[in-house]
DNA sequence: GTCTATAGGCCGATAGAC
DNA sequence: GTCTATCGGCCTATAGAC
């Protein structure tokens, strides 16, 4: 539900294993390996290689390469887009708000890092169908949760007529990641100049607010 | 590498070897098989098994593995999502035309064959740099392409307002897609149920057509 | 062209010393 | 906890008979 508003409760180690340095080195390595590269091009030895432990050490902590997986993509997915101080309760321009939550928004998702963990996330979610509950749960879903939030109060202040703020929300999202999201899901080192970005911002914001204008 | 650029005009031997009855058996499984389970899942043993064909066989026809992955995904993505029948020239009643298109098009983009290519597209897409290519022009980019030429008729007509009917046809298909599309993306066997795919078509048609309005 | 059989390598996971 | 060394298996790809 919510992203990245607090620092958890409980501080605590969760699951398995204490929070060592070399289970730490472990985590770090595989991050980057597994979102570079995925899942089957991954090999133990190289996540291990990487991290500079041996196999044996990495199987002390995660019991399973899927184990292993699985915590990592987990937690990258827990990497909020946009916090709610960019959806501020009163707006006095709706559309220069709309643009700077917009063009926040796509930036992030055309990031080189979060496109990578969205690839691996969707290419291995018929494998881990829990993960790929999380992600869509902790990344898209979240972020359209807060956004509807916002809207429903726009909504109400009158500054756009939105009866429903679900609806509305996904609209917004929708024509914001246009095509340049697939795009950037489909090609490698996709990276959309300035001006195609702000274009598309100003474009999808445009066409939301003719859709979406008081009366 | 074999990736067929151009759709064959007709029967005939297209790229290598000819088109015997054992190629057609593997060409079939491999596609089966790598749809369903991805490149990492599917062994070349699976595949001559699936076939009803050896291994050695199955190298006679395809120099690799990457080569068979290639030719299967590449002449999967070639199957486009609308005909052009689905536009025509004339219309009467635009926001009918809108949904009867929309639905189509988000049916299409919902079907577990669909999704799953399109999962095995991004994840690949990566190691195989051309195959995410080929699959967006053939796939997301013909059928905007196709759009965007059909509204800038109807804009020519004065059916909807849409100065610059590509930027109208990316909203429409971003509007159409909405959430449902990464939800299936992320979510192994997806199926939403019609009401929702028909309210999604109808929201997303009421958006556009606020949006894109003649005056 | 198609088969059987196998080469050769890399992978995930473990045993046992320290 | 961490290491070195290794096992058993499955993988891609090929050799050679027919």
């Amino acid at each position: 539900m919510e992203t990245r508003l607090a620092p958890a409760p409980c501080p605590g180690p969760v699951a398995e294993g204490p929070p060592s340095r070399k289970r730490q080195q472990v985590i770090q390595a595989a991050a980057e390996l597994f979102i570079a590269q995925g899942y089957g091009a991954v090999s133990m030895d190289a996540v291990a290689r990487a991290a500079g432990v041996s196999k044996a050490t990495l199987y002390a902590h995660f019991t399973s390469k899927d184990a292993l997986f699985a915590t990592i993509v987990g937690e990258a997915a827990r990497q909020g887009p946009v916090e709610a101080a960019q959806m501020p309760a009163q707006v006095e321009n709706v559309e220069a708000a709309l643009r700077a939550l917009g063009g926040k928004l796509l930036r992030f998702l055309l990031e080189p890092r979060t496109v990578a963990i969205a690839r691996v996330a969707i290419a291995e979610s018929a494998r881990f169908p829990e993960l790929g509950a999380a992600f869509l749960a902790s990344g898209p879903m979240a972020f359209q949760t807060q956004v509807a939030i916002w809207l429903g109060r726009l909504h109400a202040q009158g500054a756009i007529h939105a009866p429903d703020a679900d609806l509305a929300a996904q609209h917004l999202g929708a024509l914001l990641r246009g095509t340049l999201h697939i795009e950037a899901l489909l090609t490698p080192g996709f990276a959309p100049d300035e001006a195609r970005i702000e274009a598309a911002v100003q474009g999808a914001v445009g066409a939301f607010l003719r859709a979406y204008a008081p009366q």
